[in-house]
DNA sequence: TAATGTGAAGCCTTTCACAGCA
DNA sequence: TGCTGTGAAAGGCTTCACATTA
């Protein structure tokens, strides 16, 4: 392995391929080829190759990848070798839906807090989590969580995430595109459900009609 | 304007662009250089000019772009010049969120139905949408509803995906990624939370404790 | 003058081909 | 032989610089 700047998509693939893995392991299956991987998940064996070049040589020629140990490896690039802990803001039906999301756990993520400024909702319980006042972000770096989501309405979304920044997270997963992302150090990812939908069209072949 | 392959990223860019100037328009602007959209959405001005020369030249040279022109060409583009109807199937709390979002509308875009299995669940109401069962889906055609969106969960993803497609469905948004996406004609957009949050933290600098 | 539109350069990502190892 | 790891080629996207046009 020699130094490359790692492709930012090569990192987006990474939980892909631990989503892949941690079913076989689980399954008590040791090695898989790239070729196998490659073929479970709907990738090219030579870019599953690639992509963990990038980050050294976990493989083994003639035998493939030993399970176990490249979903260490991927844990550990991933940074996820401890369980990251998440604040959600905003307990309305979006937030309701990924505070239930049972999906984060397989990957070491915890969505461990949530907020909201609607008094009704303070106080509720969902799950584990009770629903606290938005004043209580600053409670977060002492409670160790290092992560926000944004599930507020378009509105709220620059003061929630000015708060969240605030508070000192590193990361923000934001379902709004309401607000700016300045040149900040906090890495923000930002989903926009209604941008993702309305591009469908364009891939759609003409209708018959326009072709006669 | 001559013939070049038209790259994803600008397609996906287009919509934040509509997003930018549909309030401009409102507020009864006429014109706007690449450089102040650029401003205001925080792209490069080289940008926006390099995107909208692959599908044509919407400018004035010392004016900049007439900014209903402009909407009307952006439309066209992405297919958008007429309503388009969408299906939603699985009326869980992440199916509420999006058939109660109001950011479609804006871009021509509707969630016309609603579909779930639960005896409980079929016709209610949520807006001015009955819920129904799934078993409705084969009506979509005759509904002129070309998009399906999937917010069921996972075990029941890979059913959903092949019923909208049975369906006859021209392009599918799916919230789960426990689904094949084979080779189909069908364009599919995935959208997964928890891989989005999961990698966050890769991008975290090193703890304080590790730097000493 | 002010701003667009675009060829070309530069950069990043994917794909290929194969050397090298078990 | 089978499979990994990786330089190099190919391809795609972004950025630049500037000719061009109102």
């Amino acid at each position: 392995m020699k130094y490359h700047k790692i492709p930012d998509e090569a990192v987006r693939r990474l939980p892909f391929y631990l989503r892949g893995l941690l079913p076989l392991s689980e399954q008590g299956r040791k090695n898989i080829s790239s070729h196998d991987l490659a073929y479970l998940l709907g990738f090219n064996h030579w870019q599953i190759r690639k992509d963990f070049s990038y980050f050294g040589s976990f493989g083994t020629p003639g035998m493939g990848y030993n399970i176990e140990k490249l979903i260490r490896q991927i844990r550990k690039i991933l940074k996820l070798n401890v369980v990251r802990k998440a604040a959600l803001v905003g307990v309305g039906n979006l937030g309701l839906a990924v505070l239930r999301y049972p999906g984060f756990r397989i990957y070491g993520f915890e969505v461990a807090a949530a907020f909201d400024n609607d008094p009704k909702k303070i106080g509720r319980k969902i799950g584990n989590i009770t629903v606290e006042d938005v004043s209580n972000l600053r409670t977060l770096q002492k409670r160790k969580i290092d992560f926000g989501i944004i599930t507020v309405p378009c509105e709220a979304a620059q003061q929630t995430f000015d708060a969240l920044v605030r508070a000192g997270v590193k990361g923000i997963l934001s379902f709004s595109p309401c607000h700016k992302t300045g040149p900040e150090k906090v890495k923000v990812i930002t989903i926009d459900i209604a941008m993702d939908l309305v591009r469908l069209p364009y891939y759609t072949p003409a209708s018959r009609a326009a072709k006669g």
